[in-house]
DNA sequence: TAGATTGTTAATCGATTAACAATC
DNA sequence: TAGATTGTTAATCGATTAACAATC
């Protein structure tokens, strides 16, 4: 008789959308990407001249639960005031804060393909605070020079201008075959976060944050629901 | 004394990612797109000419538990063999046939904007069995007409063709000011799915599937674990 | 004060993972 | 047959929701 059998020993999923830890705490990856939606709504009711808001009232905007909206804040501190709710512009600013979009960050984007260019030409990044300020690609063509007003490089240089101008935040729209080693040489020039539209999953460190943005895999999964 | 509270009377969170029917059970969305991650990770395995797979290897691939695959197909049916494992090409049939990726669908794409141009010129869709074939704008401009080979309409036409073509998908890209009642005017004429990627919650029926993409979020959200 | 709404704990729900008998 | 791997049930883990005392 054998022991008790082990697990498959190549079987430890390392979910990328895991969590992250904040002083003690961990803060579930769903958390943080509903306080980017708190925060959405919050500039909205602000734009409405708006002052005050409960969770209740929060939580119904965005269809959610509204014990979920207090619990998620509850992560970082206690912001509300009972009996009221939430100051509006104040609990904006706060949330603004713990994301750290209340400074301006820079960003490369990586692959100036089809979906690459939409990407530079996209006013929402700009709009809260990003700054795509370099572009680059393995052909630096006519059609591609200043894309925006974004200067294109040849990704000879990636490696050099990440370092020089401390670039945390990388857009990944290169063809499947090159995400990896572009990924490698990112992670060794010091990026901690890539937004990754290339359907490939990508090995890096722990440190490194990584989002799939996968259109393919949204679109054929909703296919499962026509009818 | 009054009886117990009864819960927030708008408080019910009906998550739109929640799941779907099949037969009895009910699927969780979650799976779904699992499933769609599998079947390009079968296709890569085929280009491969890799012909038998264990849940171990296939979870292997995109970071998961082989249990969580085993669990996932079985929802759907018995497409292993016990002591074996899978037929590549044989799950990835399977599969294809579950999504009802195994036809053509015929898509229409509304909001020729920048993001909605690059999505007309990216192949991947076409790669898979979407036939993006329509395009929507309010405004038919000369730069608009035929964005790669695909006509672009003016939306007043778009009740009377969504119609006549049975389209069931659709891709949109307006503003967020113009999103709902575009919305709207899609259900009525039929359709059953939509990406959605204005940063707007839609309000549709139940029998409507959404999925959003949500670059701002993504972004945003990102930020957060910056250094 | 009375009414409203927070912050937080406890209860519920659902999804992931482990374990293993069945079986090729 | 012995070894491997499935399909599936049970155990675990984590996230969502309900409930309510604290408090403005």
């Amino acid at each position: 008789m054998t022991g008790p059998k082990s697990p498959d020993s190549s079987d430890e999923a390392q979910n990328p959308e895991r969590s992250a830890v904040l002083g003690e705490k961990k803060i579930p990856a769903a958390v943080v990407k509903r306080l980017s939606l708190y925060t959405r709504a919050l500039q909205n009711l602000e734009r409405n001249k708006v002052e005050k808001v409960s969770s209740t009232a929060l939580a119904g905007e965005l269809g959610l639960n509204s014990a979920q909206v207090r619990k998620d804040l509850a992560y970082f501190g206690q912001f509300g005031v009972p009996g009221f709710g939430y100051h509006v512009g104040e609990l904006r600013q706060h949330l603004k804060h713990i994301l750290g979009t209340d400074r301006e960050i820079n960003v490369a984007l990586i692959g100036v393909g089809h979906l690459g260019k939409a990407l530079l030409s996209y006013g929402g990044f700009h709009r809260q605070g990003f700054r795509i300020m370099w572009a680059f690609d393995v052909e630096v063509r006519e059609s591609h020079v200043g894309v925006e007003r974004v200067p294109v490089y040849h990704t000879s240089e990636l490696d050099r201008i990440i370092r020089e101008e401390s670039i945390e935040l990388v857009i990944l729209t290169v063809p499947a075959e090159a995400a990896q080693g572009i990924a490698d040489r990112l992670v060794k020039a010091g990026v901690s976060a890539i937004l990754n539209f290339v359907p490939t999953r990508l090995q890096t460190p722990d440190h490194v944050k990584i989002h799939y943005v996968d259109l393919a895999i949204e679109m054929e999964s909703l296919s499962f629901y026509l009818r």
